[in-house]
DNA sequence: TCATAATTGATAGTATTACTATTTAATCAG
DNA sequence: CTGATTAAATAGTAATACTATCAATTATGA
């Protein structure tokens, strides 16, 4: 099977870590650090010690522990984009391309046998927990300037582009796809965490296929005026 | 006019900080100091210096900083809840009562008089920056225990109950609810710094007046099946 | 080929942060 | 007034988030 690479934002890093060892094993065990410490715990000095490298080498890929989250988050975000146009190949239906992107938004994360380097299942769960925590800070704004979330906006601009599709007199299409595709996070953490707060419930089964249908009936009942 | 008090969960402080002095100035110029640097720069040493007290007295009153974030976001939906039972006082039809809670979610917030030791504006931007991060953590689980989110649960319940009453077979009250939540801040924080993600514009003039007809559209569509 | 530049990684630091332990001062019941 | 309780100040410590320096390796090109 072929082995893809994403294109990164260059911004996102200081060295390119998909060209060099240390730069992949940067990657990929910070995912699974990340995903077992949570991001606040989460240093480069424990990664540095795991990877057996040095603090001062990893500095030299990125800036910051936070920079690495923005990365890990842009790389799924541009992989989830990715999964969009894939799947949304030769379908012109304007709903059609809509419900899948939904689906794919919202369906259990597999390994990905295209990037064999990304442990999927473990980025999800950092996703889930740890995505608001790139743009919530107070350089948002010299971030943003940077590019550094250009494969969000994307996305959601993508989404947007199937609701006015199906309703183009729609006024909150971008809006409204920005609160799917973090209420499929939320709802998530939710159900986790603290189920009072939502109706995906464990108990009922399958969670990714209850918060699918939510986010079916939220975003095809807007639009819907 | 009389001044009140809301009965916070006694988990959040070591001592309450409504009893005394410091404990008040802790409170109101952490609500500032929080505001101007963000939570990742704010310090209980900057904050000591500037109420001019010490590391340790404040470490008296609220365990890490971390509880004092979930205290002061605590108090924030204790104060919405009151101001949605003050508000819907004598109103009976449920579908008044959900529009009436999204308006007091969504609306520009002001100071309240009845509390004068709260800088409401203050806090308000704090919570549309800041709330996410008193839940997504590694130890959300045993907070959760400790009854620390009880105020959210409680506000996200009360209006679910409003949507019951509209459409009592609706699969996803709470999902729903803490989705308008979070999206009523969600989109006032990305008109503000990531524009291109939301409808809600300044350009177009009142942003909590957009952000209300959003959530009302958004709600009410996805009930009424 | 060999000098030189550029890149890589290792070592050792520093300022700040998040907290704790101990000491000192104020308060208050009997 | 005394002893007990509580509050607050002082002075720490371990860990964090970096930075500066140096040594080793690799690449380049005359």
């Amino acid at each position: 099977m072929a082995t893809l690479q994403l294109l990164m934002n260059e911004n996102l890093f200081i060295r390119d870590p998909q060209e060099t060892g240390l730069g992949r094993r940067i990657v990929q065990d910070s995912i699974c650090m990340i995903d077992e410490l949570g991001f606040e715990k989460f240093t480069f000095k424990k990664l540095a010690l795991k990877i057996d490298s040095t603090e001062a080498s990893i500095y030299r890929y990125f800036e910051n522990k936070h920079r690495l989250l923005v990365y890990l988050i842009a790389w799924y975000w541009n992989w989830i984009e990715y999964r969009i146009d894939f799947g949304t190949q030769n379908i012109f239906d304007p709903e059609q391309k809509l419900a899948i992107a939904l689906r794919i938004i919202a369906e259990k994360k597999h390994k990905d046998p295209f990037f064999p380097q990304i442990d999927e299942e473990a980025l999800y769960r950092i996703v889930i927990a740890e995505s608001d925590k790139t743009y919530l800070t107070k350089q948002v704004d010299a971030d943003n300037k940077e590019g550094l979330f250009r494969g969000f906006k994307s996305l959601c601009d993508k989404i947007a582009s199937f609701i006015l599709e199906i309703n183009p007199t729609f006024e909150y299409p971008h809006s409204l796809i920005s609160t799917a595709l973090l209420t499929a996070h939320q709802q998530l953490f939710y159900a986790e965490h603290l189920p009072s707060l939502s109706n995906v419930k464990k108990v009922n089964g399958d969670i990714h296929k209850q918060n699918e249908d939510f986010l079916n009936l939220m975003v095809f009942n807007t639009i819907k005026a």
